[in-house]
DNA sequence: CGCAAGTACCTTTTT
DNA sequence: GGTACTTGCG
């Protein structure tokens, strides 16, 4: 007894009031209201302990749920220092791992192949974009995104195609579809995101044994980020503690920002009303970030109409004020970021006292694009960058052909895979041979794998005469079909005996697809470099040499997004969008792309839902920053090759000016009556949120920040209007000290763009 | 059939 | 600005 109570205090000696409950209350429905900051974390993983080494529960029995596989690994990591040896045996996984691995071991009883491919969001749209033109849907009067979020909105609510409500047109379109999408991916035995989550569900449901063997095997079930899981994964979540109720979940409504993925925020209120006995945890003490950043979270958060009221506080001091930065377009923005990151360099964290290191420093953005013009001046400077998303690694071109071989190895009737690669390189097999295989599929409603095959040792007589309607491949396309199906076949057979990196080697003799690759003469270098590296990755898979290794892998692959590969390890910004920082935290902070139209997104703009979700979403970034967070927007943004006028977004004027340090007085005013006129399109935002005066300015730190500079001495300031002797009118937007000297960078009209100027030499005066 | 050049549409966010 | 799909020629 006494151990245990040592044992007790030990665990929740550092934790606080309602940290110590949500550890302690293991037993029936919990529900964590976690706001940013609040330690949520350190709770799952104390909790976690707390049932190993005081309540006695075997690790196995406990299953954590995250919403990223990052988050996962993470939690696993953490839960290992405190644990050792007894954090084996804990499950730490998404939803969809979690899934797909039940799937592997039982999906055979609801009919599925345990070597199932995972089609992931391109082969999804390949397969919609085939069922579309099999039926005679016109790509261009309905677009195929649009149906394969139909399905997936759908599906993420357990409705099947029995089961879908036809509404309009659009629906009657979407559900014939969703019927040949359906027989498509069952003829390839391929499933989607979605199907792993559905099918667990089905699987759950129709076979009670399964169910009971994973009721009885999670007997502790915890889902983090509660309020981003879909019906789907709630249903799934009530199925695996419908024996034990032992189910605690962990979320935080402002910070739902996934609707659009169909999570379902209204499953907190579900949870409760379906568990009556829940208790409810809120965990509102801030431990992360300083007094400012906390109140203008508050502050704009607070706008939301449809929210649950709760309160943050913090013991933190008050820090910095914010700094706003403006800057003439998306290179400007990018440009002062990273001249602020250079002097931020030199400065001391309030926390530690050391000097910041590019670790503690993330640029989030609204959407991937933006993080272009960032690259292009973090190279310009020198600074290096950590990329997160974007560009896919496995998107690439190369990656996806050699993953597309390697799942015809594994699943010969995988026609995504098997259309992708089947003439890559040029084997003769052109687009009208592949449309005649894909008729023929149809008709016989076979993989065209098996189509092959047939064609292959029946002469292709036969075939004529049992679909006489179907054009055959002339002789010359049957036997390129033919000796493809043998090559695979012969990789096949030795697959086996092989581990990955040989079988890739071989995959990319066999195939021809090094050569092809090595013959490019511009960029062929690269991707053999990027196909090397995708080798490399396959290192962890050496010891085990069976085709199920091929099976993880691909499933890896195909689960696992970049952002959980990435390390820590190198001195590195960080650039991320602000959905995947969420759960993230970082000393210093940029938020670019503060503009009406990107946050909120002009897509969000219509419904008011969207807005606010919006609203989270800045939110979630503000909450991101321990010290120092900087909000970054430009005058003209580029957009789709031109570029256009943007006003700031109206986040930034539900922060109260005192916790503001703001940019020059008015120089949007006089950027807009001199160049952007369009700017004062739109009367509402303009006035209220940018030319709001700094008197209230109470914080005494020195800012560096470029616009911010209003030394005495200093005779021309970010917004005064210019003349030059030669390139005429223009704007100042930036002006820094340099050297003894002050740079002026300055905007002129239009044939001469942005120049950057040394005061005491350029021939400029200015005017008024 | 393969390739080069041209066009339409685009991405908001991701397991 | 870029990609994915189409057209047209060799």
């Amino acid at each position: 007894m006494y151990h245990v109570n040592r044992m007790t205090s030990k665990l929740i000696e550092d934790l606080n009031l309602q940290q110590q409950e949500a550890v302690q209350l293991t037993k029936g429905p919990l529900l964590i209201i976690a706001g940013p900051g609040s330690g949520k974390t350190r709770v799952i993983t104390h909790r976690i302990a707390y049932l190993i080494r005081v309540c006695g529960v075997p690790p196995r029995n406990i299953a954590v749920v995250t919403f990223t596989n990052k988050a996962a690994n993470e939690l696993k990591e953490r839960l290992h220092s405190m644990l050792g040896q007894d954090s084996i045996g804990i499950t730490a996984s998404t939803f969809h791992s979690l899934c797909a691995r039940i799937l592997r071991h039982h999906g055979s009883k609801i009919g599925l192949e345990n070597t199932f491919t995972i089609y992931d969001d391109s082969d999804q749209i390949t397969t919609i974009k085939r069922s579309m033109k099999e039926l005679g849907v016109d790509p261009k009067h309905i677009a195929p995104r649009a149906i394969q979020s139909a399905i997936s909105n759908a599906k993420s609510q357990l409705i099947e195609t029995s089961g879908f409500k036809c509404e309009s047109y659009f629906d009657e379109v979407v559900l014939r579809v969703f019927h040949r999408y359906e027989e498509l991916l069952t003829l390839g035995s391929g499933v989607d995101f979605d199907d792993l989550l559905l099918k667990t569900y089905s699987l759950f449901k129709n076979i009670p044994s399964v169910a009971h063997e994973y009721q009885d095997r999670f007997t502790y079930l915890m889902i983090d980020e509660f309020q981003d899981t879909n019906i789907a994964q709630y249903e799934i979540s009530k199925q695996l503690s419908d024996k034990h109720h032992n189910l605690c979940v962990v979320g935080d409504p402002d910070q739902s920002i996934y609707s659009w993925r169909n999570a379902d925020i209204r499953n907190i209120l579900t949870f409760q009303r379906d568990n009556p006995d829940t208790k409810v945890i809120s965990l509102e003490e801030n431990y992360r970030s300083t007094q400012t950043i906390l109140d203008a979270a508050q502050h704009i958060i607070s706008s939301n109409k449809k929210r649950i009221k709760k309160s943050l506080w913090t013991n933190n001091g008050i820090g910095y004020p914010i700094t706003i930065g403006e800057g003439y377009n998306e290179n400007e923005e990018a440009d002062i970021v990273l001249k602020t990151i250079q002097t931020l360099k030199q400065k001391r964290s309030i926390l530690t006292g050391q000097r910041y290191t590019l670790n503690d420093i993330a640029i989030m953005y609204r959407v991937n694009a933006q993080s272009r013009a960032l690259e292009d001046v973090c190279l310009k400077y020198s600074i290096p960058y950590q990329l997160i998303g974007g560009i896919k690694f496995y998107q690439r071109q190369e990656i996806r052909d050699i993953i597309g071989f390697l799942r015809i190895v594994l699943n010969p009737d995988d026609d995504a895979a098997l259309s992708r690669v089947i003439n890559v390189p040029a084997r003769g097999i052109g687009k009208k041979t592949v449309t005649g295989l894909v008729q023929l599929s149809m008709e016989l409603n076979l993989s065209m794998f098996s189509v092959i095959e047939l064609i292959d040792h029946d002469s292709s007589s036969e075939i004529d005469a049992m679909s006489h309607t179907i054009k055959i491949p002339n002789l010359r396309s049957s036997r390129s079909l033919k000796t493809f199906v043998e090559m695979i076949k012969t990789i096949q057979v030795e697959a086996d005996s092989l581990n990955l990196a040989k079988l890739i080697t071989i995959i990319l003799d066999r195939t021809g697809y090094k050569t092809y690759i090595l013959g490019d003469p511009d960029r062929g270098l690269e991707r053999w470099e990027n196909i090397q590296e995708f080798i490399n990755s396959t290192e962890s898979y050496l010891d085990n040499s069976s085709i199920n290794t091929l099976s993880e892998f691909l499933e890896s692959i195909a689960l696992v997004n970049d952002i959980d590969n990435l390390q820590n390890q190198k001195d590195t910004i960080t650039l991320i969008t602000l959905h995947q920082a969420k759960g993230l935290e970082f000393p210093i902070v940029f938020i670019i792309g503060m503009e009406e139209g990107l946050l909120p997104h002009a897509r969000s703009m219509d419904k008011e839902s969207e807005l606010e979700e919006e609203r989270r979403l800045a939110y979630v970034g503000i909450t991101r920053a321990k010290e120092r967070l900087y909000l970054m927007r430009a005058f003209r943004r580029g957009f789709r090759g031109g570029s256009e006028p943007s006003i700031p977004s109206r986040y930034l004027s539900e922060i109260p000016d005192n916790l503001i340090d703001k940019p020059s007085q008015s120089s949007v005013t006089r950027f807009a009556s001199t160049e952007d006129t369009e700017l004062f399109n739109n009367p509402s935002e303009t006035a209220g949120s940018l030319n709001r005066s700094s008197k209230h300015r109470s914080h005494t730190d020195k800012h560096t920040f470029a616009h911010s500079v209003e030394s005495p001495e200093l005779s021309f300031r970010t917004g005064d209007k210019v003349i030059h002797n030669a390139f005429g009118e223009g704007l100042v937007i930036n002006c820094v000290p340099s050297g003894g000297d002050f740079e002026l960078t300055v905007a002129f009209k239009v044939d001469h763009g942005i120049k950057r100027l040394l005061l005491s030499l350029a021939p400029i005066r200015k005017v008024k």
